[in-house]
DNA sequence: TTGAAAGCGCTACCAT
DNA sequence: ATGGTAGCGCTTTCAA
């Protein structure tokens, strides 16, 4: 089995098969009303004959326009970026680009080298979640239109997922419940999310009147969550807004290991409803919709690209909590 | 907030910089064998202290080569899909390769037309689990190198997930564990990894004395494993296995509803491994490594593109069995 | 070991 | 309305 090999006509074989200039049929291509329609029908004809399409690489080489853009995230794997990478993709395919995909490897180094590496063949760059220090994130700016998307860097366009609305919301959810002292499982103390996320609870919480305790994950995974669940016990909590459904998820298979019946005897929440209604009880949490900001996100890059001007702003989007099936009126009070 | 003014710097702002001719800039990056090493270094450092990167496009317009593949996917979303998709980028990058991700939202049409706007700048294509028609695909093979992953295509290079020997596994554990009637909860029927666990499941309960009865899925999803539950335990199976960790996943939820504890009256296995440990019980499943079809292809794909001849081989993948903690010997016999 | 220069295929500016 | 031509940034002979 060899390899592919049919030799690809030129635009200067074209033209003197059509006894033209090879600029007429440049032109043929990206400019027929400059052109005597008789001329570009003629060319157009000798070009489907011999099979010629204007090659993309050298009209990005000449025009500095490639019809590509790149999109950086830190993880692929993590649930939180897919459905955002499916909505970012959609979008541009249906603007005509095509889309490079960068995984970091949650590595600013490698996230440099990445960027770096693509921008000379891209129009611009989505960088989701991005971990590069700001300054490095402004010099890629220098170079190349960016969207941020969860990252808030002044004077960048960005898309900001608010998560304090939802958050406030599944206070207030678990104050009309009953819940009269919970607990916030916290993320990354860097992330921007957790610290939205967690001074949105202590907000809301003391605006209820109810009792809001901090645990800490040791990590933002299912594994945290896991391990959290003894101290959110012994905090006397009957609820729990986590940093993410991962986290919450551990939780929940913590809790069922320590016998805790969810939601009967402790109700939990999560953020960010990556996991859909597939767990067991189905996870109430707040949604954050990464697939909005993804398509959003594009839609500044294409505004930004078109316009040749970046209006710097943040974007934000809103969350909702969405009630499943992990919530409900505190049980009686247990023993520890 | 103006555009990026700052220019992409290009080799003859290094080779300046660098004292050097650029050529050797060039050649620093393409061939440092062929340099003094103190040049090499020079060079380098410059290059690096300048942020630069060789322009991939002037690269391709010179060579022929792109350095970049493309990476086609039905579904970004679909939970197998990004370890696949993850594993591929990262060998990939450390070829020096960009890649392009295009997700075909199962749609056929949709995946033709992508493969079509991204033939004319990758040296090659990735299709996973492609919902093209053969000749469709054999078309697009004719003009660009590609590896298939999940579809068997006679003649061209592919990498398979063999679930076969997996499942034959489970099915011999099952066996081990005391179970003599276990259900298949099947998945899509034309699909080819259907078709392979289901034979292999009957093969090798027959082989060992097992009854193996069929239900269908619904829906190769997680509603469809909860809405498998009821007829599971009215076929009277102690045990089931399912197409994939979703139907599982649904399956464990479906259980849970019915008040049936697993694995103590029940054990489940699911298929693909794409949850980790994060369901409770954590899952016994058949591990079908999709990373390592991802890096497989290609590595498959870079040894086609650098010898320039497909060996048209199809590359299989064992699969095997993840003993967590969804089976148990059967307990004693419940009532309907 | 390094430099000079001719393209790769196309676009866009300047002429005509 | 059309032709001529100078690059776009890089690789790759050919010389030195």
């Amino acid at each position: 089995m060899d390899q592919p090999s049919k030799p690809i006509p030129t635009i200067q074989q074209v033209a003197r098969a059509a006894g033209v200039a090879r600029s007429t049929v440049s032109r043929a291509f990206t400019r027929p009303d400059m052109l005597n329609p008789a001329t570009v029908a003629r060319v157009m004809e000798v070009a489907a004959a011999l099979g010629y399409a204007p090659n993309q690489v050298a009209r990005a080489l000449s025009t500095g326009r490639y019809g590509n853009i790149a999109l950086i995230v830190p993880d692929v794997a993590n649930p939180f970026f897919p459905p955002l990478i499916r909505a970012a993709e959609a979008r541009a395919d249906d603007a005509g680009l095509c889309v490079f995909l960068g995984d970091t490897d949650e590595d600013p180094a490698r996230e440099d080298r990445l960027i770096g590496k693509l921008a000379a063949q891209v129009d611009g760059f989505v960088l989701a979640s991005s971990r590069l220090a700001e300054d490095a994130i402004r010099a890629h700016r220098g170079r190349r239109p960016i969207v941020l998307v969860n990252r808030d860097v002044e004077g960048l366009d960005r898309v900001l997922i608010d998560s304090a609305s939802g958050t406030a919301a599944a206070v207030r959810h678990l104050h009309d419940l009953g819940h009269r002292r919970i607990a916030y499982i916290g993320g990354p103390p860097s992330s921007w999310s957790n610290q939205q996320r967690r001074s949105a609870v202590l907000r809301a919480a003391e605006d209820l009147g109810v009792t809001a305790v901090e645990v800490a994950a040791q990590r933002p995974s299912y594994e945290g969550g896991v391990a959290a669940a003894p101290a959110v016990l012994s905090a006397r909590t009957t609820a729990a807004i986590a940093f993410d459904d991962l986290v919450a998820q551990g939780l929940l298979a913590g809790l069922a290991g320590l016998r805790i019946e969810v939601p009967a005897a402790f109700s939990v929440i999560g953020c960010d409803d990556v996991l859909g209604a597939r767990t067991y009880p189905p996870l109430t949490t707040i949604s954050s919709r990464s697939n909005d900001a993804g398509r959003t996100a594009i839609e500044i890059l294409l505004d930004q690209l078109s316009s040749g001007v970046s209006r710097g702003a943040a974007h934000v989007l809103g969350t909702e909590l969405i009630i499943r099936a992990t919530t409900a009126s505190p049980g009686p009070a247990r023993p520890i």
